[in-house]
DNA sequence: CCTTGCCCTAGAGTAATGTCTAGGGTTTAA
DNA sequence: TTAAACCCTAGACATTACTCTAGGGCAAGG
C-alpha cells in the first residue's frame, strides 16, 4: 500500500504545496513516482518524512535537513556524520529554549506588574520617570497627550 | 545623558540597521531626535527597547510588538490590554516550547540510535526495511547504490 | 465519452525580517 | 579647515519558507 501526496499531507499536517516544495529542495529524494509521474509514498517514506518534520519543528533550516537526508541516502557509513549533525542541532535547540525561557521570565515580570491591583499606579510612575528622563535631557515628551 | 544609535545597538546586540528598521515599523515612537535629526536614546528608552527585545526574543511578531508599544504610549489606561496581549503571547510561547521539547525527544531517540555501538547494524536494518517496502510496491529502490 | 477531481511542473507571488547602498548632512579632532 | 567617523532617509536587495497560478495530463464514475 502507498499513499498519495494528498493523504501524506493530511497525515503530517503539511500542505501539498509544502511537500512539493520540500521535494524541490531535495528533502524527498527517496519518494518514487508511478508511470504517470505521480509521487507514491511508502510507509518507510512516511517515517523518514516524520523525521524531517521533527527537525523542521525544532527549527532546523531546510539546508541542514537536506544535509541530513543526504547522509541518510548515503547509508550506514554516514552514521557518525548524522550523529554529529543532530548533536549540534540539539545543542542549538537547547540553547534557544534556554534563551526563550530567560526572556519569558522578563515578560512574566511585566505580566505580574500589570496584574497587581496597583498596576495603573505603577505604570503611571513608570511614565513619570520616563518623562523626567526626557525633560532632564531637554527632549520633547512623547507622552504629551497623557498630561492632564 | 543620552545614547547614540551606535551605542544602543551595542547595548542591546542589534545592528544599527535593525534599530532603524524597528523605528520605521513604529516600534520606537518614543525616541526623540536632536536638532540635526539624530536619534537620542534616554535610559528610559533603553528600558522599553529591552522589553521590545524580550518580546522579539520570545518570537513575537513585529506587528504585535507594535500593538504593545501602542498600548504603552496610550498610558495607564491600557494596562488591561497590555496584560491580555502579554498573557496570550505567553501561552503561545509555552505551547511552542512544549512542541519543541516533544519533537526534540524524537531527535534524541535518533541520536541515541546513532550513538549505540550497533548503530551501523540498526541503520542497515532500517534501510533493508525501507527497500523491502519499495520492492513490495514494485517501486524503484532509491538506495540502489548501497547494494553490494 | 465526459466531467470531476486528482496529479504534475515551472515559475510567479507573498510575507516577514532584516541588510545594504546611494546620496547627503554633522561632529570632532588634528 | 578638512578628514574621519558619525548620523540621516529612501529605497533596493536578500533570505527563508512557503503559497499559489497557469497550463496540462491522468483516473474513475455516470
Amino acid at each position: 500500500m502507498t499513499y498519495t501526496i494528498k493523504e501524506v499531507a493530511a497525515k503530517v499536517n503539511l500542505s501539498i504545496y509544502t511537500l512539493r516544495f520540500y521535494d524541490k529542495q531535495g528533502l524527498l529524494p527517496f519518494v518514487a513516482r508511478n508511470a504517470a509521474g505521480y509521487r507514491e509514498f511508502t510507509v518507510g517514506d512516511l517515517n523518514l518524512l516524520k523525521t524531517i518534520c521533527c527537525l523542521k519543528n525544532t527549527g532546523m533550516k531546510i539546508k541542514d535537513i537536506r544535509k541530513y537526508i543526504d547522509y541518510v541516502m548515503a547509508g550506514p557509513a554516514s552514521v557518525k556524520q548524522r550523529r554529529e549533525l543532530l548533536l549540534k542541532h540539539r545543542q542549538e535547540v537547547v540553547a534557544q529554549q534556554k534563551k526563550i525561557e530567560q526572556n519569558l521570565a522578563e515578560v512574566d515580570y511585566k505580566i505580574n506588574m500589570y496584574t497587581a491591583p496597583d498596576a495603573e499606579k505603577s505604570v503611571s510612575n513608570e511614565i513619570a520617570l520616563a518623562i523626567a528622563d526626557k525633560v532632564a535631557n531637554h527632549l520633547p515628551n512623547p507622552y504629551e497627550m497623557l498630561q492632564k
